[in-house]
DNA sequence: CAATCAAACTAACAAGTGTTAGTTTGATTT
DNA sequence: AAATCAAACTAACACTTGTTAGTTTGATTG
């Protein structure tokens, strides 16, 4: 992967997500971000063109990862079952890495502005995908005949809240997340 | 229940909550607000005392709602599985009637100040209810044995996000979303 | 008719906003 | 030693923010 040590830009980049998860991008100002860093606001402008071109780096580098990985999931020659599990290793497996610039793919992707529509499309082209997986594997009988919405909206709401969670499980290990949160959405809590 | 005509004070809430979804608290200024009532952003102080009063109208009276509601279900007589149907009726319910404030109660807390630590504690009580239930279910053998953390995080994951999903099922009857998705939470969807 | 009152208005404020321009610093390279 | 360069700085800008003070309006009440 890029091992390349952090330059100043992804530094900012970094700084900001976390200060955009506890508070959101718009109660974040320029001099929160620059005092976090250590220096003032003006300076800020020699790594970034503007607070939009923050967001903009946090969220839609993430959103083309998620893009990048359901579409070899979707493509793959698994059992639907399988693939669900897949799903939701990778958003353990994203999210554990960047919790903070989820937060703002979650709750600050209506203030992108030049790349609003274009993360849109990202977004339904993921939500399709995973649709179109569940869709299949009723079909084919691996799943219960259930409204393919109502699985889709409560598998992707757990999976989208990850964020939150993530954080406070400090010792913990992503591939036993996700096998644990696999076990729950796929076979429920009943008994 | 309250069905006196609404108050200029309740109407001002009302459309500030409809704002606050679409942008969050931070991004929308009392001129948006009273531009969308038709009036000056001055007048908005007739009837309110500060823009932090409006949120926490908001978002108190809902929290209160869930604190109420949790705690006749706990201390009901029902077995686990019908507590688990209970609770998840509760957030069906109370999101319905208020698909707006269910955003601002999600997404914006962290900007109540005064009422800040009222709001957690209340939130940390209805967690601590609703894992209480789960962990009674474990121990009767009504539902599986996994990390109650993690069914937890799941399910209330999911109810917490169905403001985002409510508004899209125009012709919604509750009591059938309320059904479909317990099947879904407590079953999950392997068949 | 006079008095009252809810609810709007205009005008202004002090503080905070993102951003630009131009400059200084101190290390690295020629 | 001179030149280069990344990265900080100060100062200022035009604009927006939440909020207050004082006033006007038009309907309702005594």
């Amino acid at each position: 992967m890029n091992s390349q040590p952090e330059t100043r830009k992804q530094e900012i980049i970094r700084t900001a997500a976390k200060l955009f998860k506890e508070k959101g991008y718009s109660a974040v100002t320029m001099r929160d971000l620059a005092s976090e860093m250590g220096i003032k606001a003006a300076s800020l402008y020699n790594h970034i063109s503007s607070k939009q071109d923050i967001l903009k780096e946090i969220i839609i580098s993430i959103a083309e990862e998620f893009t990048e990985g359901m579409a070899n999931i979707r493509s793959s020659n698994h059992k639907t079952i399988e693939k669900l599990k897949q799903v939701i290793a990778l958003h353990v497996e994203i999210t554990s890495n960047n919790t903070y610039g989820m937060a703002s793919l979650n709750n600050d992707w209506m203030h992108l502005e030049e790349q609003l529509d274009y993360y849109l499309q990202l977004r339904h082209n993921y939500e399709d995908n995973f649709r179109e997986i569940i869709k299949n594997g009723i079909k084919s009988g691996e799943i219960i005949d259930e409204n393919p919405d109502t699985m889709l909206f409560s598998i992707l709401s757990t999976l989208r809240s990850l964020y939150l969670w993530i954080p406070k499980k400090e010792d913990l290990v992503p591939e036993e997340l996700a096998q644990s949160l696999s076990k729950v959405l796929i076979n429920g809590v009943n008994k």
